[in-house]
DNA sequence: GGATTTTTATTGATCGGTCAATCAGAAAAA
DNA sequence: TTTTTCTGATTGACCGATCAATAAAAATCC
């Protein structure tokens, strides 16, 4: 059985079922024996593989995050108009992919993690600057810059607060009333400073 | 030294001390031992006076909640039309009795707890459902009822990320900017919900 | 091509430590 | 003397991490 090569097998048999195992109890009081056991392998082993649980629950995010990054991209390609992207980027944190349970428990309990853990809160300040970076990217082009770093913080607080309220399980029914939330959001705002700013 | 008539001020200094250990450490990574001694007293006393640790971090969270809950009805005793209403609920939310690191911290392990407690979770539902109807109520006065409605979601999860993404610590430069947000929002979706309605 | 050595993969058992909760009893008012 | 308040010590359970040992492939040698 013992084959070459089981590493990146493993390690990604390990941040699944962590991700699982999050969602399944909603926080991150989980053994790793219980995640090794989910992922079909002994704690010992789970262990030789990540350094720790810390180090697990990383890779696990960053999987997310990089999950995230794949479907942002890949809808961008498709967008044209600074609107079209807008969406896109709204539209990638609500996708069917994203918009998950064990994701969203995953994503709060990375939040109560960064307050803790300094790797993990570096995690996630580069995955807000690169959001913040994106949305002024493409607003920039369509209503003046101050209003762009603006409309831009509104977004992303808007996202994070859908997703800390899709949370309490038992009801994630509407991803497209929930993603139009934040387009809305973002429709009119821009209007409304392209208007202030045309007088 | 042992008096009688402890029960309320031990229950006081132990909720307060279980705050404080929250935002110290930014999780519920502490022990009800070092609560205690935050508190000024034994660990079994602590536990003589809360059922469990679940119990005392549920008390931590009424308390929090019943702050904001005093602080809203005080403000909107000052506010007389609508607008003013609405303005003195996310008022409310961004005071500087409410959005302290600890407090904000404390909400963070709320969210994740109320996933894994069903108490937690009834508490949370309380606070959202109260919430949205302080808000519709207002809304309704001067916007289309459907547009109440998406207006006030809109605005609970703006707050809600606003605390999320004020959480990472370092800086909670601007109380007032953060509420702006919030309020800019309200003012612009209402304004587009009126003129929209109008035609 | 078969026998060996080396490397990689894997696990059961265990260690060291932590922590929530309990209990029996002390200390101090009433 | 009774009641309330309080604590040190302890219990029982859990868990992250480690380690020694096994098993099986791959590499090397004859």
């Amino acid at each position: 059985m013992p084959k070459v090569g089981q590493k990146p097998i493993r390690r990604a048999a390990l941040v699944s079922a962590t991700i699982g195992e999050i969602g399944r109890t909603g926080s991150l009081d989980v053994t790793v024996g219980q995640i090794a056991k989910t992922a079909g392998m002994s704690t010992a082993l789970a262990h030789s593989y990540f350094e720790s649980k810390d180090a697990l629950f990383l890779a696990a995010m960053r999987h997310i995050l990089g999950e995230f990054g794949i479907s942002v991209r890949r809808r961008l390609k498709k967008a044209d108009t600074p609107e079209q992207r807008l969406a896109a980027i709204v539209d990638a944190s609500f996708g069917q992919d994203q918009f998950q349970d064990h994701i969203v428990s995953a994503w709060l309990v990375f939040y109560v993690e960064a307050q803790r853990a300094p790797e993990a809160a570096r995690l996630l300040r580069i995955y807000g600057a690169r959001l913040h970076s994106n949305l002024v990217h493409e607003l920039r082009q369509i209503v003046p810059l101050k209003s762009a770093a603006n409309i831009a913080r509104g977004t992303a607080a808007m996202i994070d607060g859908v997703y800390v309220r899709g949370a309490p399980k038992g009801g994630n029914p509407n991803y497209k009333e929930t993603g139009h939330l934040v387009k809305e959001y973002l429709d009119v705002m821009i209007a409304y400073a392209n208007e202030n700013n045309g007088k």
